[in-house]
DNA sequence: TTGAGTGCAAAACATTTGCACTGAT
DNA sequence: ATCAGTGCAAATGTTTTGCACTCAA
């Protein structure tokens, strides 16, 4: 229910170009103080909302990807490219599904990744998402 | 990273009845604030934080779903047969999706249910819950 | 030059917790 | 009778916002 705006002009700032390095960097998925922490490295007076707004308009733009834990903080995820995650049901921890996304049933796909990683693989959680007649008749007008 | 515990006694109050009857008989993957205005309708002085403790534990004992909204608040669902939804990326409304959970691809999911629904389908989310073997190791002492 | 973006502090939200009390077992 | 569960209020953790200021375009 974001991703409707498509902003065009956005101000390359210091600030956003740091926090796109910084969440492009890292491979683990970092959350919102990860981010922080790591910025401040570099811009030690950056603020926190900063930081927020910059990840918000990166994801809103399609340059990271926001991810969703079951419990927050919200995570982001530097690459883009299509791929899934697998997530630790005891600490919480997000890793990349070792495949590439791939036409195959979940079941299959469940069963290769207890292979070819160390989890065991207990499930898995599908969501689809659309545009509801509600929204797609507003969207016309 | 819930679920572990398996509570076997729990005690059977009014509040944790109604709480589990109020999100049963919603079609609509009620919020907290939702079960708790429904439930206060029979119970006018539970407090949220009852509401808050009963759909956690009703979760936990899996007698309902807890969902995951992309943006707060959290949402449950009384049904917990095996069924995937359907998020509008727009509004958040969350429906069921109108197939069982079958052997199928992603993809010819995701056809069959622009077909099924009023739904423009954009997409899919899916992550893969497993235990890291970080935590399977804990888990053995 | 100018308004989108920033820093700061305060507010808003969603959720959890401490504690004295209540009621299911 | 006991203690898991409750109500209340206060605390926590996360995210958002108002506003004066700054700097990328």
């Amino acid at each position: 229910m974001r991703n409707e705006k498509e902003k065009c002009g956005r101000r390359m700032t210091k600030q956003r170009k740091v926090v796109f390095e910084a969440v492009r960097s890292s491979p683990f998925h970092p959350s919102v103080d990860e981010v922080y922490a790591s910025v401040k490295r570099v811009l030690p007076r950056i603020s926190l909302a900063t930081v927020y707004r910059n990840l918000e308009n990166l994801a809103e733009d399609g340059l990271i990807r926001r991810l969703e834990p079951e419990h927050p903080p919200m995570r982001f995820d530097g690459d883009t490219s299509e791929h899934y995650h697998i997530t630790c049901m005891r600490c919480g921890r997000i890793e990349d599904a070792p495949f590439p996304e791939e036409d195959e049933s979940i079941d299959t796909l469940e069963k290769a990744l207890g292979r070819l990683t160390k989890y065991g693989v207990f499930g898995h959680k599908l969501e689809f998402i659309g545009l509801c007649s509600d929204c797609a008749e507003k969207e016309n007008r």
